[in-house]
DNA sequence: TCCTTATCAATAATTATTCTAAATAAAATT
DNA sequence: AATTTTATTTAGAATAATTATTGATAAGGA
């Protein structure tokens, strides 16, 4: 992998990599700077910040906005959509149905450039719904 | 206007909605600090902050975020999706196209809950992109 | 009226993130 | 190889947006 730029692939720049790809979760900074630390425990948190923000200024990750909540990272290029559970906090790729790109699902002001399109999906995942329908039934 | 849940319309509340409803141009909640301080000089930042989330809450007013940047509000009700230009930072509403809702647009989970669904574009404004063109044709 | 709840404004605190500065390391140049 | 330049890491300080706390004030209901 190379970065570009005169940017290095330095082993934390590796490491933060590694761990987006193995847990493909959408970590928080926090959460990778976790996981590093486990098999490279001089790292610091500016340093995970850092390697996080150089990996996606390359394009090789991709920086998740959830509303104010911190940012998570997503290591999928391909294009997709996130859905969030307002319950439990887990962030899932959707994929997009065919044809669902900016210029199709939006009348865009005439001579707007196009730079990137999201699409996020929020609500309760399946596992919470469950739950919660489990829990309204035994109180009833 | 009533807010329900025993909440008031109190003068605070009534001049941000106001000023909100005036400029439909997603302000920031220092821009309505700003502007509500023009005729209420003793209004506090914590105050409008406090306006903006009851507001929202009761759902008079949306809150758009714009990546990390400061939260703006929008007082359109109407689905709509969000246009944000990266050169001059304004946020122009944008209609969705007949048929883009969240189960149309995206594969989700099965047994998946929707509560919101959002579509954000990033790019150039037209201005922005003119301006453009003019620089880079003096250039050339 | 008395009691409860809601509100406001000031200020402090929190949180995520970025910046600073010194140390280290790799790459380029001599 | 030695020197110079450039990039990187780290710890800790700083920042910016937002939230929480608090004490004072104001409604609303019994
Ligand atoms: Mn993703
Ligand atoms: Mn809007
Ligand atoms: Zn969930
Ligand atoms: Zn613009």
């Amino acid at each position: 992998m190379k970065l570009g730029d005169g940017h290095r692939m330095t082993p934390q720049r590796r490491e933060v990599y590694e761990v987006l790809m193995e847990h493909p979760d959408h970590p928080t900074a926090t959460d990778v700077f976790m996981r590093v630390k486990e098999r490279m425990p001089a790292i610091s948190l500016a340093t995970v910040y850092n390697c996080l923000d150089t990996l996606s200024g390359a394009g090789f990750i991709i920086q998740v906005n959830v509303d104010r909540e911190p940012s998570r990272y997503c290591g999928n290029l391909a294009p997709h959509g996130h859905f969030h559970c307002e319950k439990c906090g887990t962030v899932l790729d959707v994929q997009l149905k065919e044809g669902v790109q900016a210029s199709k699902a939006v009348k865009l002001p005439r001579g707007a450039v196009v730079e990137r399109f999201e699409v996020a999906v929020r609500g309760y995942c399946p596992q919470c719904v469950r739950k919660q329908k489990i829990e309204s039934s035994r109180s009833a």
